[in-house]
DNA sequence: ACAAAATTAGGACGAGCATCCTACATTGTC
DNA sequence: GACAATGTAGGATGCTCGTCCTAATTTTGT
C-alpha cells in the first residue's frame, strides 16, 4: 500500500470515495485525507478534478476487463460465466446494500450533472453489454443475444438499487436465485420468460 | 400557474430541478431563477435547503398517492392496476431517458450524501411496495405478494436506470412488453417465471 | 382609508470549494 | 558530492454556496 505510487493511491482512494459519497460530494480535501497527502500536491498529479474522474473510470474499466478475463479462464461454459456475472451481486452484497451499484450510480450522477465524462462512465455498461452479448451468442442465443444482455443488466441494476433502498440482504439472494433460474431457462432455449426476454419468442 | 402561491411554485420548481439536476447540484439560485423570485425571499418560505427537500418529498408522496387512487377508480381488476404501474415507464419515457427514475435517483443520491431525509425518500418506494403488494394479494398471490411487489419494483427500476444510460427508447418498450407478459403469467398463477418470482414455486 | 400583517427584494457574511502558486524536500545521475 | 529532475507541502485566490438580515412593498382586516 504505502510503497505504491502516489498517483495510484489517489486513484484508488478517489475510486472508493466516488463510490461511497458520489463524485460531486467528494472534495479534494476528502481524497487528500484518505491518501494522507497534502491538498496542493494534487496539482502535480492531476490538473483538475475531471482528470481524477477520468483516471477513476479508466481504473474501473481495467478492473472490470481483468474480472471478465479471469472468468474466461475459470469458467468452462458461457452459462457459468454469466452466472459469475450474476453473482457479483452476492459477492459485493454488503457494499451494494450501502452504496448501490458503482456503475449505475456513477452513470446516473454524471447524467444529472450533464458531465463531459458521462459517455465514458456509460462505457462501463457497454463493456458488460458486449461481453454478456458474446456469452449469450456462445450459449446459442445469437438472435436475441443483445436483448438478453440488456435484460440481465437491467435486472441486476434494479436489484442493486432497490436492495440499497430497502436495505434487505435476503432480497438480493432471492433475486439472484431467480436470475439463475432465468439463465437456466435461457440456456435450455425454453419457451416462457427466457424467450420472452428478447421481446419475441425464439425457441 | 402565476396565480399559484409562491411556496407551491418553489416546491414544483425544486421538484423538477432536483429530478433533472439532482438535489446537491441544484442551488437556491437555480430555483430562484426558475420561479422568477429573489434569492433572499426563500428564507421566508423555507428556512433551510433541507426543508425544501422535505416539502418536495411530501409533494411527490401526495402526487403518487393521488395517482394510485386514480388507478383504483379507472381500472377494474388488480392486474389492470398493476399494468398501469408498469406503463409509467412508457408514459414518462422521454423524461426517464434523460433523467432516470425520480424515486430511484433521489434515493441513491441521498444515500450517498448520508442525508437525514434518506428514509423519507425511501418511503416513496415503500408506498409503491405496499400498494403493489395489495394488488398481488387481490390477484390471489397472497403467499408471495411482497416478493412479487419487490420484484416488479426492481425490474422497473433497472429498466429506467439502464434506459437512461444507453438512451434507447425501444429498450423500454421491449422490457415493458416483457413485464406485461410476466404479469399475465402471475395472474394465471402459472408455473415458470411468475411463480419463481417469489423465490419459491407456488402452484 | 389606514394600520397591521404578510410577503418580497437585494445584499452581507462566513464557510467550503477547485484551482493555482511558490518554496521546500527527495531522488536519481554523472 | 553537486545538480537537475521529480515529487511534496501549505498557503493564497477567487468563486459559489447556504444562510441570514433589514428595508421596502404588497396584501389584509376593519
Amino acid at each position: 500500500m504505502s510503497n505504491m505510487k502516489t498517483r495510484d493511491k489517489i486513484v484508488e482512494a478517489a475510486d472508493q470515495l466516488f463510490y461511497r459519497q458520489g463524485f460531486e460530494h467528494t472534495s479534494f480535501t476528502d481524497i487528500a485525507n484518505a491518501v494522507q497527502i497534502s491538498r496542493g500536491n494534487f496539482y502535480y498529479h492531476f490538473k483538475t478534478k475531471d482528470e481524477i474522474l477520468d483516471a477513476v473510470i479508466r481504473f474501473r474499466l481495467e478492473n472490470t476487463r481483468a474480472m471478465v478475463d479471469q472468468w474466461a479462464l475459470d469458467e468452462d461454459t458461457p452459462a457459468d460465466r454469466i452466472r459469475s456475472f450474476i453473482h457479483i451481486l452476492v459477492a459485493n452484497r454488503a457494499k451494494i446494500l450501502l452504496y448501490g451499484c458503482p456503475v449505475g450510480t456513477l452513470s446516473a450522477e454524471l447524467s444529472k450533472l450533464d458531465h463531459a465524462a458521462r459517455a465514458d462512465a456509460n462505457s462501463l455498461f457497454d463493456l458488460f453489454r458486449v461481453w454478456l452479448r458474446q456469452q449469450f451468442i456462445d450459449l446459442g442465443r445469437a438472435a436475441d443475444a443483445d436483448a438478453l444482455a440488456l435484460h440481465l443488466l437491467a435486472r441486476s441494476q434494479g436489484v442493486a438499487t432497490l436492495a440499497s433502498a430497502i436495505h434487505d440482504e435476503g432480497f438480493i439472494d432471492r433475486e439472484v436465485a431467480q436470475l439463475c433460474d432465468w439463465l437456466e431457462a435461457c440456456a435450455q432455449g425454453r419457451e416462457g420468460d427466457a424467450s420472452r426476454s428478447a421481446g419475441r419468442g425464439i425457441i
